[in-house]
This record gives C-alpha cells, structure tokens and sequence, in this order.
DNA sequence: TCGATAAGTCGAACCGGTTCGACACGTCGA
DNA sequence: TCGACGTGTCGAACCGGTTCGACTTATCGA
C-alpha cells in the first residue's frame, strides 16, 4: 500500500512538506504542492485513516446508537438514518452504526476507544440509561428526543405539547365538542418514550381550557389488534366528532376501519395524524397531520454535533434544547363536525 | 487518556509485556497477568482503535453499502440492517455505515483508507458500478443480491427461481388454471433488480410446462397506484383464480382492495407473496408467502466475510455463490380454484 | 552435571500519518 | 549595507498500540 513517504519520495520532498502540501496546514510554493499533488493522484494514495486518527486525535466519524425495535415503525427509523447519514457525509464524516440492545456498552466502547468524534442517540428515553455513559465520555453528544435531564447534550426533539395543542385548537376552531386521542401502547410510555404524554397532557389541558371532552387510549401499535381498538373506540364514543392519532400504526389501520364502517372523512369524522409526510405517502394516508420530521431532527442533530467537534462552539457555549415546531400538513380531513349517528 | 504505557507503569512491567497479557499472544506468568488486568481496570483502559489499527492493520470494521431508495419498503430494509449490524456485533465488529447515493466513490474512500477490513453490499444490481471498485480493493465483500459476475466476491440471495416455480406449483397442484404475477414495478427492472425478471421467467416456465395460463405484469411501488393496478388486472382476468405478488406494495393494498370487491382468501381466490415473516406480521397480511429472510440473508453474508476476513477461508478457496431456498409459510391463503364470477 | 529447551520479560523498531522547531533564503526598510 | 522579517522546506519527535529478536532464568533429559 502506498504511504505519504512514497507520495514525498516521488514529489522530491520531505515527509512533512508533503503533509502540507495535501492538509495545507503551513504555506507550500505552487510549484510543490503541484508535484506532490501530481505524485499521489499518479501512486493513487488514500491517507491511512488509522495514522490519521492516531494523530491528530480525530477519525471523522461520528457514532449512531439506534435500537431497532420491533414496535417502532420501521418507515420512521429509516428516515432518522438517513437524515442522519445524509448530513454526516456532506461533512465529511462518516457513520459508525450500532443497534445494539445493550446501548450503554456500545456507547462506551466506542467512545473509549476513540473511535468517534461524538455521538448521537436515537429513540431517547425519559431516563435513558445511556446518558451517564454519554456525560462521562471524552466526546459530544447529541440527542434525538427529550430526556429528563439535558445537561451536558444537545437535545432536539418535535414540540409534542404544542403538537397536541394544535390538534386540539384546530378542531375546537371548527366547532367540535368530543374528540378521541388514541396514543402509543402503554409499553412504549413505560420504556420512556415520555413523548407519549407531553402531547396528551397538552391535549388533555388545551381540551379542557376550551370546554371540549377529550376521550383518550393507549392503542395497539400492530394490525389487527389497532383495528379492533378503533372499531371499539368509536363504538364507545359515538357522539365523537373528531379522532387524533398520535400513533402510527392507527393511522395506517384507519382507512380500512372508516370503509368496513361507511364513514368518511372530513363528512362524518374529522381526523389529525402524527407521522412524517414520508410515512403519508408511502401508505397513501389522506389525513392532515403533524409532521413529525424524522429527518429533519436527524439533520439538525448531526449539525450542532458537528458544530460542537469542531469547536466553532466554543465550551463555554450553552448547550441546546431545540424543539421542532409542529406544523399541520393539511391534507383535507377536517370539517366542521357532524352527527355520526 | 490512559495508554498502554500508564498501565504497564502501574503494573510495574514493560510496555510489551503489558501488551501480551492482555492480548495473550505470547505467553506471559499468572501473576503478572493479574497485575496487568487489575491496573487496566483500575484506571479504565481502553485500547485506542486507531492505534491497534496501525499497529495490526486491522479495524474490526465491516462497511455496510445500502441505498436507502424512495421505492424500496423500508421495513425491508430494515431488516438487512438489523441482521448485518446484530451478527457483526457477535462477531466482534462494528459497523461503517453508508447510504450514499454515489456508492462507488464512497466505497473507495473506506476501503483505501483502510478504515474496513470488509465490505457488506445490499441492493446489488445486475451490473453493480460498485463491483469493479470491490474487486481492485484490497478487503474482502459480500454482497446480497445476484449480480451477473460473481467473480472475487461471496454472494448470497434468495433463490427466486426456485420462489417462481414453488409459487406456480403450489397452485397449480391445487387445480388453478389461470394466475396473475404482480412483479416489482419496471423502474426497479431498469435499475438492475434482476431478481424480478428470475421469478418471473421461472414461473412462466412453470406454469408453460403445467399448462397454465399465467399472467404477468409490473405493478407500481405505492399505494394509490398500485390498488388501481390490482382493480384493473382483476376486472382484465376475471378467469384467474390465483394472485402471485413479488411486490411487497401490492400486498400491503391487497385487503382493502378485496375487501372493497367483496372477495375473500382463499374461498374466491387464492394468494401467494413474496414477503418476511416480519413484514407480514407488521402488517398483518393473512396471505401465504414465500419468506425473503432479508435477516437472514445478512447474517449470511457477515458470517462468510468474517470467516474470510479472518481467513479461516484460504486464500485458494472458492468465492461461495449462495441461495437461500424459498421457503413457503402458509397462513391459508390458497386453496382449490373456484370461478369468480 | 551439563547442554538443550521452554517460559517469561524487556527494549527497540515499526505502523503512517501530523506537527513542532530550526534553518536557509530572499526581500524590504532603515 | 545590514539586520529584521516572512516564506518555504526539512528533520525529528510524537500519537498508542503491536511485534520481533534477544536475554535471563528455570526445567528437563541424558
């Protein structure tokens, strides 16, 4: 393999001078930083990306601790990644992987060992384990979700209060009495995902400030179980006007569950969803919904990590918590409310 | 940071020595073992990535090449990636993802700077531009996917071949005369997804030696339009009593679709896809299917490249063409032929 | 009892980059 | 005309591991 003492030796140069003439960390006549320019394209060199990190203390890559879970809808998770990794390569980092069950020990080891410049986390849990591991590295980190501690980390997250706000506002505007908020399964708020009930506090409190009844259920997050929890919710609450959604695989369910029913959309139910547009089109959704921007928090995450490696934040610098504004993607599924009977 | 020096210092032996206790590439005293262990515990060492990969020319790194394509179903994908991260972590790698759109150069840029010690391939096409790039690279790969020159690499897929003719069999042991296959759409044909055509052609041959009629077409990769495509080619073919679908797309829209022509599995007609078990299951398809085991497929290939990686596998040994034989779980969607009319 | 062998340890060199201090040369202002 | 300064280049040291050859000591068989 061709090293830079080669690139040196067939440019006539030092070691160093060749060094600086690719990194252009000190000043080089034109002239050499074309031979040595002309030596490596000619030997073909590629710098050692080990030498180099063993140098200078960097190895331009940036650590992904996601966990692949079964109920976590998969169209979701892949737009994280390629935010995340879009936006590491147009920086010139690469992306070292890990879906391990075990994030803690994947984190440690590959901070330990220097393998990455930072790190950021996917799928944040209110008491994510990971967080200590994350605060006691050499390295910054950066967060999508909100924990309950923020210190020491850049967090972004979608504004799940305000998202439930406007959910409920917007259909409140619009004359509705009685609303239905259906949410993730119960397991998902117990492993942390605190999202789960800063959007239906928001909701519960947004309902409640405008004279609305708001019925709300942890729902199923796979097929036939969800169907069966929306045919028995709107059996339950037939003077509901309005669903919410707050949960991605009901909203993928519902089309078939309002068709065996014979209700349509915005005529006998107005219905608001939370998922990515991505996730509307592959599954063809026609109801507005938060968009809930999965690669756009991936991408915003990268930056400030980004940002915070190569120190243009200084360590002074406050770190962030950055929430997305939830914008209404307004697909027509809302109306002014109507009997169901 | 602690380095290997700090812990031989406290250890009160040679840096080398150090290194072999810990290593155990050369043998070294109990006692002294112990010594070396306890200190690089009590000072939380750990070895610096880039050094070791200098030092051995290894990095314990597995580079994973997908392409995150707007037409590709996510959950899929997902699954590669969970079953190449997951086995690569038993296996004691990492992995360097990247989905950059330009493959070749990205896969250059790993493999020359030697942060990998093998490549991973997914949605390897017929003339992948990526193979020629493998192949003058000095590490190892394994691809999933069949490409038409399988020369200087592992490769692993499904046989869909055999998935065609098991497909045409089943049914036509069952009585049917008349089937449809619902293929990918033309675009992924184009871009090299040979696969399609590997079904398609066995199940004719199939079905010309059972003297079957079989239908054939490309259906389109999301939602609205590929239920209009399923409506259509049910109204062309009102004889076909059997539904092939090796398009995954199809099969997520296949129930509305029936259910909204008031057909039913497998009294009216009998279906066979061509999908994960995990796939079915998120989405609660009740058809038979031939599972495509994309898990499965990536643990094949991290395996066989770990083995040669480590060259468990000589040198001399010849490159391993695989196929994974389709195998067909029945969730009793097939059953004998009854008119449509 | 002696030499061959094995076990255990050490120091030095090496992997392939980057970076620091020193130095040679040319230019400019006083 | 001379010293100060800026520019471009070089050699050496360093990052933190691994590995090779050499050396010491203990062990064993003849």
């Amino acid at each position: 393999m061709v090293n830079i003492g080669d690139v040196a030796r067939a440019a006539g140069v030092a070691r160093s001078t060749a060094s600086y003439a690719m990194t252009g960390k000190r000043a080089v006549s034109d002239e050499v930083r074309m031979r040595v320019r002309q030596a490596a394209m000619d030997l073909g060199y590629t710098p050692n990306a080990g030498a180099r990190a063993l140098a200078t203390s960097r190895s331009n890559v940036i650590g992904l601790l996601a966990q692949f879970l079964p109920d976590e809808f998969a169209p979701a998770m892949l737009q994280y990644l390629q935010g995340v990794t879009d936006t590491a390569r147009d920086l010139g980092y690469d992306i070292l992987l890990s879906s391990d069950a075990d994030g803690r020990s994947a984190l440690k080891r590959i901070t330990d060992s220097r393998m990455v410049d930072g790190v950021v986390l996917l799928n944040v849990a209110e008491d994510d384990d990971r967080l200590p591991v994350l605060r006691a590295a050499a390295q910054p980190g950066a967060l999508v979700g909100l924990p309950r501690d923020c210190t020491g980390v850049d967090v972004f997250d979608l504004d799940f209060e305000e998202a439930g706000r406007v959910m409920v506002e917007h259909l409140a505007r619009l004359g509705h009495r009685e609303l239905i908020l259906v949410s993730q399964p119960e397991h998902v708020v117990e492993r942390g995902g605190a999202y789960v009930w800063r959007l239906q506090n928001a909701a519960l409190e947004a309902a409640a400030a405008k004279g609305i009844t708001l019925h709300t259920v942890f729902g199923a997050a796979t097929q036939p179980d969800i169907g069966r929890d929306l045919h028995a919710l709107l059996d339950a609450h037939p003077g509901a006007t309005g669903l919410l959604l707050n949960n991605e695989a009901a909203a993928a369910a519902l089309p078939t569950v309002l068709r065996s029913r014979d209700l349509e959309t915005p005529g006998d139910l107005s219905v608001i969803g939370r998922y990515s547009d991505e996730f509307a089109r592959s599954f063809s959704l026609p109801y507005s919904s938060i968009e809930s921007a999965p690669d756009r928090l991936g991408r915003m995450a990268v930056r400030q990590l980004v940002r915070r490696i190569e120190n243009q934040v200084p360590e002074s610098d406050p770190y962030v918590v950055r929430f997305v504004h939830p914008e209404l993607v307004d697909r027509g599924s809302t109306a002014l409310p109507a009997s169901r009977q």
